[in-house]
DNA sequence: GCCAACGTTGGC
DNA sequence: GCCAACGTTGGC
């Protein structure tokens, strides 16, 4: 099956793409949302294509590219009473919550920021830039990702 | 800090 | 199963 490719939100105050040049690979845990869930769970594949992108930040942008390095798992920050993300419906032996891991590739040297994404005829079917949307984990095409990747080349 | 959008919860 | 209340997200 062709790669995906997917976009994925974090404030940077929480986990920013530094941590994530400093750690080289995480795991995407805390996502409390079904379909961000399913996405993880059932459609993010071994290589397939991230983008990073810091919501509430300055600049709010797309700041850089990473890999699936890890399939969907168990989100054990689930399990633990003392984890922010703690959800007592999730058991071990039948998780609620998935993640995955993802490597860094590279952090952009030129940020693509919501301004300019949102300016962009090619990129307004994102659901990014589409109304009261809240997904922290999204799919994108494969014409749109290209598209972030050549603009964080100018 | 505000608030619109939207997901989840819980009483009925 | 409905829906009001509530909490969270995230741009502004």
């Amino acid at each position: 099956m062709a790669a995906k490719y997917w976009l994925v939100k974090s404030e940077p105050s929480a986990y920013s793409i530094d941590d994530l040049m400093h750690d080289k690979i995480t795991h995407w845990d805390g996502v409390r949302n079904y379909q961000a869930r399913n996405y993880m769970r059932d459609e993010m594949k071994l290589g397939d294509k991230v983008l990073f992108y810091h919501s509430n930040a300055e600049p709010i942008a797309v700041v850089g590219v990473c890999e699936v390095a890890k399939e969907g798992y168990p989100d054990f920050s689930a399990f633990d009473p003392e984890d922010k993300h703690f959800d007592p419906k999730s058991k071990i032996d039948s998780p609620t919550w998935i993640m995955v891991d993802i490597k860094i590739i590279e952090k952009f040297i030129r940020p693509v920021a919501l301004d300019e994404i949102k300016g962009n005829s090619k990129l307004q079917n994102m659901k990014l830039v589409q109304r009261g949307n809240r997904l922290s984990v999204m799919p994108i095409d494969k014409n749109e990702f290209n598209e972030i990747m050549k603009l964080s080349k100018k």
